[in-house]
DNA sequence: CCATTAATACTCATTATGAGCATTAATGGG
DNA sequence: CCCATTAATGCTCATAATGAGTATTAATGG
């Protein structure tokens, strides 16, 4: 048997180029400071064609002045209580079913983050956790006062490109960026275009293309910049730069609007070869309506033809023999999840590609 | 522009039945139980075709009871000290220079896990955050007698498929699993060949097909049923049933075994569509040597002629514009890795498929 | 000088992918 | 009741990507 690979990445090389000496410790000892662990969750559905995340409402503290400004909206998030979970995921799901009452099916765990000074808590040092949950439409009703579905392109105007570029991008963000490169040559001169390279990209600039995947390396990149509220919250360096005080898109508290960035990465990655699409649809649906939801993620649109090809063709969907009629055309087939495919799965990893991009 | 989207997934879809009331406690407070957080890295190098991994020695305690057996070796690893680092990265990176004298270059955070009870350490309750390092085979030299590099399938002998099915397979683990799965039934009739299904997606059996990158699920199937010396040593139920105590492959301390595999796993899914092939060679090879890099991670043999038509296709490589010469035959030219293709990259994401598996 | 061993160059059949064109079947108005 | 409109479906086609195989070329070691 024979593959093929695919070619290249962005690798995540990081040259750290300490060279300590070789001291050898043997063992391994854990033994140090206390550290709490916060869970956090975006907990994505899709409604109506628009992505959207549960938000919980930032609550005014009534020991707060008057006239302070409500805290920004937060994710569904806890602590990681050992002594009532045994894992973190058990954590997760009990915290976020009291703050919000849904029971999640599917949860993926994304990343641990844990830089000091990134978060406007003061106290004990903590890390968190970030989870990306996919509800059905069905889960996701509006009752509750005080959580909130709200468009994931609220937080991140500028990857909403369902109708071409954005406008925020050539109008703002753009020259913003440019102007934020020049200073770059101020630095130092061992890195000449670091900074524009670096746009090119995560942004496309400078003839570079819009890679949908790169969400977190573009809100990272604007928080650096100083361009994100948070940067400016949490005192950041670069947040000083700017007289005007720009920020884009809402914030959220803690490094929230990190984790959701991450999930959004994640998920636009993920449905492009898995069937993840699946978890938040209802049961029976049109391929049209899948074709929607996964355009809603992604962005961009797709064939018709080809997207239904593709879907029938990988045995990804059964007809369930009824039919939608108020389509405003023809009536359309409706279909559902075939689990089996799970079982069936030829041999997923012959597909080597070595860095297709 | 029109896309295509892949086509399925195993799915981490979790079934949580939990439904609990809708109690809705607004904002978010973290304030709980202390946690120790260990970060532990699985060093991966490429040495003379063999995948190798970094492991520090178990020693001997001294106050230990004559006889008693020296613990499994472990990964380097150490707490994660937010005094000192403000990232759990930096964290990582000097642990593990102060134990091995390596400085890391590439570094990916794998999963962060938290199972009370599948340590043997008794003390605070600690999460442990896995990490994946690739080194150049000129970084892993064998000096230090506190380090040791081995084959990573010395730990997971199931893995290794580069000369066929490994004996062990038919020999031992398959009747083991299959007596497992007989199991099954015994508890509860709901769930009538849950165990079978899993056999056939994590082990190909009954007619299933082999995905090298199932490494984690595998190992924590075996884990399951009580066949890694780890079950036992935890006092997982599962291995008592097993009067002969079997125990497969070499364990390692903690949840390392764990971390290795999601690592294996991590990687041989990786290099299939990201260049990471390149942080494990020197800085010129010939693409044959390339090649059996690649093969010696993902297993099968690779059409020599197809792997070098993608690899120059996709302009990953230049030559030097020099030859190697005693490689046998005809000399070969001498490549290095094209940084630039990291800034050229096309549309990354326009590779749309769904879940082409 | 020749047999052997690889490296390298090409060719070919099959599939996968990206785009259109054509047809079918509801709906809402004349 | 017929027709224009709007989608859902069905099919065809050109091109690119993949998996395999055959043919050459250039060292090395008797």
């Amino acid at each position: 048997m024979t593959m093929e690979l695919p070619a290249h990445s962005l690798g995540m090389t990081n040259l750290s180029d300490t060279h300590a000496a070789h001291v050898v410790r043997p063992g391994n000892d854990i033994a140090t400071a206390a550290i709490e662990i916060g869970l956090s969750a975006a907990i994505i559905a899709v409604r109506n064609d628009e992505p959207e995340v549960l938000t919980v409402r930032g609550t005014l503290d009534p020991r707060m002045p008057k006239g302070a400004r409500a805290p920004s909206p937060s994710l569904p998030s806890g602590p990681y209580s050992p002594r009532d979970h045994r894992t973190l995921d058990a954590s997760l799901r009990s915290w976020v079913e009291d703050q919000t009452g849904l029971g999640l099916d599917y949860v993926e765990q994304l990343y641990t983050f844990a830089d000091r000074g990134r978060h406007d808590v003061v106290g004990p040092h903590s890390v968190s956790v970030g989870y990306l949950a996919l509800v059905r439409p069905s889960e996701a009703d509006d009752d509750a006062s005080v959580t909130r579905w709200r468009s994931w392109y609220d937080f991140f105007p500028w990857e909403d490109w369902r109708t071409g570029k954005p406008q925020i991008m050539s109008d703002v963000i753009e020259p913003l960026l440019l102007e934020w490169a020049g200073r770059d040559r101020n630095g130092d001169a061992t890195h000449p275009a670091q900074r524009m390279d670096r746009l090119h990209i995560t942004f496309g600039m400078d003839g570079g293309s819009w890679d949908e995947e790169k969400v977190l390396e573009r809100f990272e990149l604007l928080y650096e910049a100083g361009l994100v509220e948070e940067a400016n919250r949490d005192g950041h360096e670069a947040a000083r730069h700017w007289p005007a005080r720009p920020s884009l898109g809402q914030p959220l508290r803690f490094d929230h609007r990190r984790i959701l960035a991450t999930s959004i990465g994640r998920i636009r990655g993920k449905i492009k070869y898995r069937p993840v699409v699946f978890e938040l649809m209802p049961d029976e649906f049109t391929l049209f309506e899948l074709q929607k939801t996964v355009e809603a993620i992604l962005g961009p649109h797709l064939h018709k033809q080809n997207f239904r090809r593709l879907v029938e063709s990988a045995g990804l969907v059964e007809t369930t023999g009824e039919v939608r009629v108020k389509t405003g055309g023809r009536p359309a087939r409706l279909y559902r999840f075939r689990r089996k495919v799970l079982l069936e799965r030829p041999a997923p990893g012959v597909r080597v590609n070595l860095s297709r991009v």
